[in-house]
DNA sequence: TCTGGGGTCCTAGGACCC
DNA sequence: TCTGGGGTCCTAGGACCC
């Protein structure tokens, strides 16, 4: 059996623990640039807050009903997460860390009639130690799991809880799941499904298997068995290394100036590398990008990106700058209004394996060294304590974060204050 | 004025090899 | 005159997730 728990609301959530005050209050969250909502309290969908609406189409909802508007604060919620899964994981032999707000646990191989009372614990549990409401959902598979999970949270709200312990309520949670709403099915295969009279998940469920194989590939093939009661997907108790990592951002507002560009691809390398050393990777290759803000139809578009060869694979800081600026200089044209940056960290290779080049003679070693002490001097001291000069000091890309919080749980400036 | 960021997997088709 | 077939690798594009 496997639960799916996952936090309400989360990043709403986390907001709350430090402001009780906003209990009951509609609360949204923005993301990076304080572009569209990302997360909404339940308050916020009721009033027709939609997800992932640019906040500036809604200054109408927001005055009106006075909601609670917070850009996004990462550090916070990526620490509260941490706080979740470490209760978690000491209710279950193992599980897997899904999502910043989700987990799969291993509830054992026999559909015990406690499991309920389990669930029940662990959402107890939870809140009591994080202060974080969480939604707990138990079936035989994964996808089971996460049906179990949205029934519980339209059935059983006060609960929190709901196990699929039997046939009779997994049909009656298939029944009354439509196939838009089941886990890996989106927007297009679920216009495919309903064009092909599939309304509900019981519905794909009986769906012949050579359709679905026609139609959906293997992976709906897995699907169809998941909703079936076999397990398909293995667990991952390690989360696996990245193949690919990104660092792309809007800019606070659009730009012509090319030392600007310099300075965000410097820091979005910077920030990739040390991404790149923390999983133990090196790159084969490097992308750079940038483009225009496609929503300003007054602005000439200009979107390039390019892709360079390294000629040893490297995590090494400014080496990979020099890489990525050279990519910016050869896709950089003049007179556009930039509105966006980013590199991607390609064809990763393990840094044990790193091939040397024949004609490699930079010292990698007194590299390396480098770049381990940066790398602990910033995690101690914060993010960018440390830099190198290309990066710029005053981050005048830097994106708006009008109404961030405090980080509370991270820096001791910000802690929360008491009074009694 | 203001529209996010970071990932994964699968398939089809072409290139290439023997 | 007759002009194969099977395998692998790579890439672009499409689908999905949070």
């Amino acid at each position: 059996m496997y639960a799916l728990v996952d936090c309400n609301n989360f990043y709403c959530s986390c907001e709350r623990v430090f402001q009780p005050q906003l209990l009951n209050r509609p609360v949204v969250v923005l993301s990076n640039n304080d572009g569209c909502v990302i997360a909404r309290s339940e308050e916020a969908k009721q009033i027709g807050i939609v997800m992932g609406a640019p906040i500036h189409l809604m200054e109408g909802i927001v005055r009106n009903h006075q909601v609670v508007v917070f850009s996004s604060n990462y550090t916070l919620y990526g620490d509260m997460s941490e706080r979740v899964m470490k209760t978690l994981a000491g209710f279950v032999p193992q599980m897997e860390v899904y999502s910043i707000d989700e987990a799969f646990l291993d509830m054992g191989r026999l559909p015990y009639t406690n499991l309920l009372q389990l669930g029940v614990a662990v959402r107890e549990t939870v809140v009591q130690h994080t202060g974080i409401p969480v939604t707990v959902g138990i079936g035989p598979t994964k996808t089971l799991a996460k049906l179990a999970n949205r029934y519980a949270k339209k059935f059983h709200k006060d609960l929190g809880v709901h196990y699929l312990a039997n046939r009779r309520l997994i049909d009656q949670a298939l029944t009354a799941t439509n196939v838009k709403d089941i886990w890996g099915i989106g927007a297009q295969y679920a216009r495919l499904l309903t064009i092909n009279g599939f309304e509900t998940a019981a519905d794909l469920a009986k769906a012949p298997a050579d359709w679905v194989r026609t139609n959906m590939s293997v992976v709906g093939l897995r699907l169809l068995k998941e909703l079936n009661g076999t397990p398909c997907a293995p667990w991952e108790l390690e989360p696996p290394k990245k193949k690919n990592i990104a660092t792309t951002r809007s800019f606070g507002q659009v730009t012509q100036d090319r030392s600007l560009l310099e300075e965000a691809i410097a820091n979005h390398t910077a920030t990739a590398a040390a991404k790149l050393r923390k999983q133990g990777s090196s790159a084969r290759q490097l992308q750079v990008l940038i483009q225009t803000n496609v929503f300003r139809q007054q602005d000439r578009q200009y979107s390039h990106q390019i892709i360079l060869e390294l000629e040893v694979p490297s995590n090494d800081t400014p080496e990979l700058i020099k890489y990525a600026l050279k990519g910016l200089d050869l896709i950089f044209r003049p007179g556009y209004n930039y509105n966006k940056c980013g590199v991607v960290m390609l064809d990763l290779v393990n840094d044990s394996e790193a091939q040397m080049g024949l004609f490699d003679l930079s010292n990698r070693a007194r590299g390396r060294l480098l770049n381990t002490a940066l790398d602990a001097l910033n995690k101690t001291y914060g993010k960018d304590t440390v830099q190198y000069a290309v990066q710029g000091f005053e981050r005048r890309y830097r994106l708006k974060s009008n109404h961030l919080s405090q980080r509370y749980t991270t820096n001791f400036n910000e802690l929360l204050h008491v009074w009694i």
